[in-house]
Parts: structure tokens; sequence; C-alpha cells
DNA sequence: CCGAATTGTTTTAAGCCTAAAATGTTTCCA
DNA sequence: TGGAAACATTTTAGGCTTAAAACAATTCGG
């Protein structure tokens, strides 16, 4: 390679004026296993709730949140929360009023707010999924030693701010 | 405590013939954060695959199998790969043979047997997609060191393997 | 004070996803 | 060879999910 493409290249690295096909496979492997760790975990965590207590993910996910918070919460704060959007917690929120887990009354001071609790039904079958729920999570990732979950702990901690950087670059 | 309920509590430890509430919290912590990075990535690609190129994530995933299969792959094969049920990949199969990326012929050999591939169309369209998509994913993980990327690596290798296991445990 | 943004929720339309049952095909083995 | 088991796929019924539009209530600035 002649000293002038040397040159460019350089500038290329760092500058990054130029579009220079760089290699990002080993990124994108990461990411494939990082979904492939969430999928599999979700749907043994899936399966298992369906077969021990025949209630879906995401209404167990819903009522984890609210375990969390006595005086409830509102529905954007659930949509926040859980990372989904505002349509889908209403549908879910209408399913599980109907089924008894959830109490849902519009706020007193702003009558557009809908404000959400468990029923003392809600709670109590929650407690008793959440606690086998616990020993199923403690199973899967029974072979990490601590130092290895700290460790996960870190870099997953790096990762999630490295993508939240990234999306707000792209939407600020 | 006495000397009785150490022994006591030792043979816990060694048999887990008692049940003694153990705490799993940080296995649970770990499970949350592990979902939430990969929400966060997970929403974040597809909403860029929607605003530039008006395709959604599973017809992504799927392209991206059948671009890594020249001489096409089976529904079940596809179904194993990506994780999801057979029933979902027809569906996924039916509308981008619709839309012209997809060529299904059942097999000479096994008449029960679909093989899809990616048509010329749906091969191109891919390729100028996956370009893209490996620059956002850079991007996502831009403030992982290689040593990070390595380290996770082996880390999601490790987790994996871990669930895989518990997963067998349950349904040998 | 009043209209314009903003905020919180619901609705809509379309697609994704699952588990389980049904259908069609092949293989295995007695 | 005949039928049971296994396999590949589709269908079914129900629920989840999203983006975008619509609706309702509040807040804010002139």
């Amino acid at each position: 390679m002649s000293a002038v493409s040397d040159c460019i290249n350089m500038l290329d690295s760092e500058t990054k004026a130029v579009e220079t096909p760089e290699d990002h496979a080993e990124e994108l492997r990461l990411w494939l296993r990082l979904l492939t760790c969430t999928t599999l975990i979700e749907g043994e965590v899936r399966g298992r709730l369906r077969q021990r207590f025949d209630v879906t993910l995401p209404r167990f996910d819903l009522m984890a949140q609210l375990d969390k918070a006595p005086d409830g919460m509102t529905l954007s704060d659930v949509s926040k929360r859980m990372m989904v959007s505002n349509g889908n917690v209403t549908g879910l929120v209408e399913r599980l009023v109907e089924s008894g887990h959830l109490d849902r009354r519009t706020s007193e001071t702003d009558r557009r707010v809908q404000v959400i609790r468990l029923t003392k039904l809600g709670r109590s079958e929650f407690r008793r999924m959440a606690a086998e729920h616990e020993t199923w999570i403690a199973d899967l990732f029974a072979d990490l030693t601590p130092k290895d979950v700290r460790e996960l702990m870190r870099l997953l901690a790096k990762t999630k701010a490295s993508a939240q950087k990234s999306a707000a670059r792209r939407r600020p």
C-alpha cells in the first residue's frame, strides 16, 4: 500500500469523513447472542407461567410493576416502565380488570388519568406466582458464578447506557 | 447460632433436602436487566427498519436466515432457527411470498416439506437493508470496548448453556 | 380569558405470536 | 404389508403488539 493511501486511510479513521466499509461483525454476533439468550429464557418462563398458573407473561409483568407500587400507577407510568405502547396497556389492563386482578379508577385531580392497582386477589395471586418465578430464574442462571452475575450486570448496564445514547442521537 | 443448627444448615446446603427460602434477588435483577437491554435495542431496530425500509423486524429476521442458506430452508428449519412456532412461520412466509421476496415450493422428495428461498428481489433488498442494519448495531454498542464485547460474548454463551440445561431438566 | 400546545388514554388497522388440534405424508416395524 | 408412530405443515382461537389517528382534559402563553 502506498504512502498516499496510508495517509487517506489515516484521515478516514481520524475524521470519519469518508465511508470505509468497517467490520462490525463482532457487534452483530453479540446482538444475536443477546437476543438468543433473552428469547430462550423468555420462552421458558412463558411456558412455565402458562402450565403452572395459566397466566400469560405480559399479565405477570404488569402485575409485577403494580406490586412494587402500593399506591397504584397511571397507565403511562406502566407503559414507560414496561417499554410497550400505550394502546397495549389499555387492552392488558382491560383483561386484568375483567378477571378481578386489577382495580381501575379515574384520578380525582386529573380526569384524563387512570390509576390502576392490584386487588387483594391480584396481589395474593401475584405473590404466589412471583415466589415460584424467582426459583425458575435462579435455576435458569444456575451455572453462573456470583462473579459472572456481577460482571454481566456491569456489562449490561454499560450496554444499556450505550444503546440509550445511540437512540437519543437519532431522535433528540 | 448453635452447633446443631449449623449442622442442619450445612446439610441443607449440601443435600438440598430441606427447603430454605434462598435469596435469588441478584439473578432476578440480572434477568430484568438482560430483558431491558434486549427490548431497548429491539425496539430501536424495529423503528429504524420501519422508517428506512418500511419492513417489519420478523420479516427482516426471516430474510436474514434465508440469506445464509442459498439452497433454501424448510419451514421447520426456519422455525427452529428463529425460535418461533411453526404456525408463525407459515403466516410470515405467506406474506413474504405475496410481496415477491420469497419463493416457496414443495420438496420433490418429500411432499410434506416446503422449501423456501429468497427471490432475486428479496436477496437484493435484504442485502441493502442488512448493510445499514449492521451500522445501527455497531452504533448501539458503540460504547463497549472490544474487550467488553469479548467478555459479554463469553458470559452470554455461558448463560445460554445454563438456560438450555435448565430447560432440558424440565422437559427431558 | 381563550385558543394552542401538551398530555393521557383509547381506538383502529394490521400484523405478530402461541398452543393445540387438524391434515397430510412418510417411516418404521411386527 | 398394514397400521401405528413420527414428522411437516396448516388451521384455529385467542391474545399480544405496534403505529397512527382520534378523543378528552389540562396547561400555558399572549
